[in-house]
DNA sequence: CAAATACTAAAGTTTTAACTTTACTTTCTG
DNA sequence: CAGAAAGTAAAGTTAAAACTTTAGTATTTG
């Protein structure tokens, strides 16, 4: 259930801005290494070694053809990512829904310390 | 529409394995520093440091109340990520309709290049 | 077939990030 | 009130990443 090393490597291959920026080009079509080159300042061979970290993180896939490598987006790496995303966000939406039923129960076993509590004051946090 | 230097915060926190098993940690409740840190092998002034970042990408929320700072994640930060890859996702499937329909298509017109190599750019020499 | 194209591999440099140590502040607790 | 507890701030160290340069290899193209 996600392999903790794919996590790791998706999540490296997002963090930098060259390579997302690689994949939004990405997500407007296929593309060669010149091309996805092409609009960044800096060299072809770090734009391929930024290929290479997206590849293995799954992001993309590539396919060379004679001499020109095509890449392409390739959802399974964004899946992972958005999936360990997922599942925290539904973990604090879980712990939100039994605060609500704590709160609801008036009359809970929950041995809290019994401030004296204004009954008017609403504790909420945005 | 997803601020860039959020995104950027964001991705960079998530990043780094410490961090993310800090905000699994959190997903299971509210901790404060000292008890993030107990699991860790790694010094408490380390944990802080990862505690910080985290709360500037937007992913945790902290307060301090007295001597301990109680932290607890915000999903406004797994929200950035989350909605960027959502949109990236988008494009991609969007991308794919698009080939459908022309391959459905018996007669389209179809013209061969999808990304039209730019006809006014001359091939740079190197 | 010679030159150009589109990478690729390896090595070195530089920048960034993680982590530590030390010293200090603030807030409890006995 | 003395000391412990829980951070915090700053500086230094180390390790990882990003990027460059150089020197290649296949693959077209004229």
């Amino acid at each position: 259930m996600l392999d903790p090393g794919a996590v790791d490597r998706v999540f490296h291959a997002l963090a930098d801005p060259t390579r997302r920026a690689l994949v939004e080009r990405l997500g407007r079509g296929p593309a060669s290494v010149k091309e996805l080159a092409a609009p960044l300042p800096m060299s072809l061979a770090a734009v391929v070694q930024h290929v290479q970290v997206l590849e293995q993180s799954g992001v993309i896939r590539t396919e060379k053809i004679g001499r020109v490598r095509s890449c392409r987006l390739d959802p399974t790496g964004l899946d992972v990512a958005g999936r360990w995303i997922a599942e925290r966000r539904a973990l604090w939406e879980r712990r939100l829904d039994r605060l609500g039923d704590l709160l609801a129960e008036p009359d809970s076993p929950c041995e809290q310390r019994a401030q004296p509590h204004d009954p008017n004051t609403t504790e909420e946090q945005s």
